[in-house]
DNA sequence: TGGAAAGAGGACCGCATTCGTCCTATTTCG
DNA sequence: CGAAATAGGACGAATGCGGTCCTCTTTCCA
């Protein structure tokens, strides 16, 4: 599948809306609740997402009555895999790859021992060249997005 | 996580070790039983790969008695993401990508519509310039693969 | 000609990861 | 002092995947 979780996904998405309105350095916050409403996604999720988010450096928060989130930086300076290293947890394709020896029933027989390493590498390096301003930003057509 | 399933790798595995004795273009070839206890992969999982295998055409099958499996390329023909796909299916890091707009709940809404295209391409382009040649043929330990 | 070996294809069940939710504590503004 | 909003963690449910098994077909060898 390769597929990165639902939950970056939210994350894509609800970065995106909080550039949109208090995109600004300093300026407006959006809590939780109104990101929700804005994205449609459910209340709880949004906030799981940004908690994640916030404790990654990706997005400011700010408490009290009053309070929210705010981008810590502009979606242009914000890489995918940041997001999904803050939401997915490091970017690993295979359980074994790390030097982790231990879990692999092949152990002794795997030919494969730390050859993924440059796969992760590309997979990283693909995904680092991309921002969130990419994929948030031109506006594209409902229509037709069929893929290459 | 993003991350790719198990049998993906099984499958890496299972050629790599397909192209050390039957590499030949029409000779020997291998059979599930023997592959798995080359690799240390359960048979029956072996023989689930290398059947999605067959079926993608990254393998010939011999039928009936004395049969196997054989390369039907050689491993430097062969990218990793035609494996990937093989067993995972079509790369797709999110679930609305091909213009699959049922299912989202935040159609109305999301701003990503059709985004991740350009991220999917992104990962493909990656994942087809590895070989599997790459991934098995530099070095290869027969004995004591201690962490490199 | 018949038996054995091996692949083809599909179905099934158990497990693991993840998704989504909720609860409580803390902080801050009015 | 009360209300609003975040912080953090824990919990239950569900989707998906991993792994196994069964049956049928094909082919070689005795």
């Amino acid at each position: 599948m390769l597929r990165l979780s639902r939950l970056t996904d939210y994350a894509v998405v609800v970065m995106a809306r909080l550039a949109q309105d208090g995109a600004g350095p300093e300026g407006q916050v959006q809590t939780a609740p109104g990101l929700a409403a804005a994205t449609g996604i459910a209340e709880p999720t949004v906030a799981k997402v940004l908690k994640a988010l916030g404790q990654a450096g990706l997005v400011d928060s700010l408490r009290g009555a009053r309070g929210g989130y705010r981008l810590a930086r502009p979606l242009e300076a914000i890489s995918l895999t940041e997001v999904i290293v803050a939401i997915d947890g490091p970017i690993a394709l295979t359980a074994c790859v790390d030097g982790g020896a231990g879990g692999c029933e092949a152990e002794g027989f795997c030919a494969m021992r730390g050859r993924w390493d440059p796969v992760n590498a590309a997979i990283r390096r693909a995904l680092s060249d991309i921002t969130l301003a990419e994929l948030a930003g031109p506006v594209r057509r409902p229509t037709s997005l069929a893929a290459e």
